[in-house]
DNA sequence: CTTGAAAAGCAGTGAAC
DNA sequence: GTTCACTGCTTTTCAAG
């Protein structure tokens, strides 16, 4: 679909503050409630807006360790890439897998309770996971900045 | 705050359809409406509950190109750190910034319309940054699993 | 202090223009 | 694209445990 001005400010609104009523958006922007409503359906529809998501900070879970691997796959072996992905996604502490072009194949990011935790998951679940050539883990410290909001 | 069963229950419930009503949640949680109301009002003010989002198609926007920075600082520079990361935060394209404890620094996101665009970012903006030792660049083919559930 | 019921207000939704 | 009316959810209040 073509993403006009109008529905680009909508955007750019509802990425500032989601919470915001369709009513207030639409004096923000300028047009009736109704036509608010219909141009967030059709942004929806379109996919343009691909869902809702509620943050929750997961060190308030008990989540106090997020580790970055990068992970370079084995290319002899057949099927290296499926067999993967498939077991990695049933981990349930990965949290994303991503494909990469560059030096390495893959990134994953997972989270954990405590080191303990980590070591346990990584020797019982990541290095069970099929055709691993080489892995590299990062640890994060801190979060300087992270904006959902694309530049509009 | 106390995390109990019944808000993580809630919180469940959240993640897999933000758009629910809380008056549906309090009848899949077994608990009346105000009840819940209540419980989501705490989680958010207790800061568990962090923020609400709007996920948006970065394609759709025209955001084809998503690449990975990995920089190492230089370390004889006094104040390198502080510098870098002042600077890094004011560049709209830059998606998120992250602290590493490894064999990197930093881990940066950048997305862009289209490799030319991208090219111009990395070389204007991003080279320009103070105290750089090294960059590793990684292109983002396509996302695998997206997870921000977490396993809760 | 917490819970549930009930009432009031208000936003979302859709029809008519 | 706008207005208007209605439905139903959110939010508050109040009484009881």
């Amino acid at each position: 679909m073509r993403v006009d001005a109008t529905d680009r400010h909508i955007l750019r609104l509802l990425q500032e503050d989601a919470d915001r009523s369709t009513a207030d958006l639409a004096v923000s922007v300028g047009i009736s409630p109704g036509a608010c409503w219909r141009r967030i359906e059709k942004l929806e529809s379109a996919g343009v807006i691909t869902g809702h998501t509620v943050e929750i900070d997961p060190r308030a879970l008990g989540f106090e360790i997020q580790v970055f691997l990068r992970i370079t796959l084995d290319k002899t072996a057949p099927n290296a890439f499926d067999s993967f992905i498939r077991a990695a996604r049933a981990i349930p502490n990965v949290q994303s897998i991503e494909t990469l072009l560059g030096r390495v194949d893959i990134r994953m990011d997972v989270i954990a309770r405590d080191l303990a935790h980590y070591q346990q998951i990584y020797q019982e679940q990541i290095l069970a996971l099929p055709n691993i050539a080489d892995i590299e883990a990062l640890m994060l410290v801190s979060e300087l900045k992270n904006t959902e909001a694309l530049a509009i």
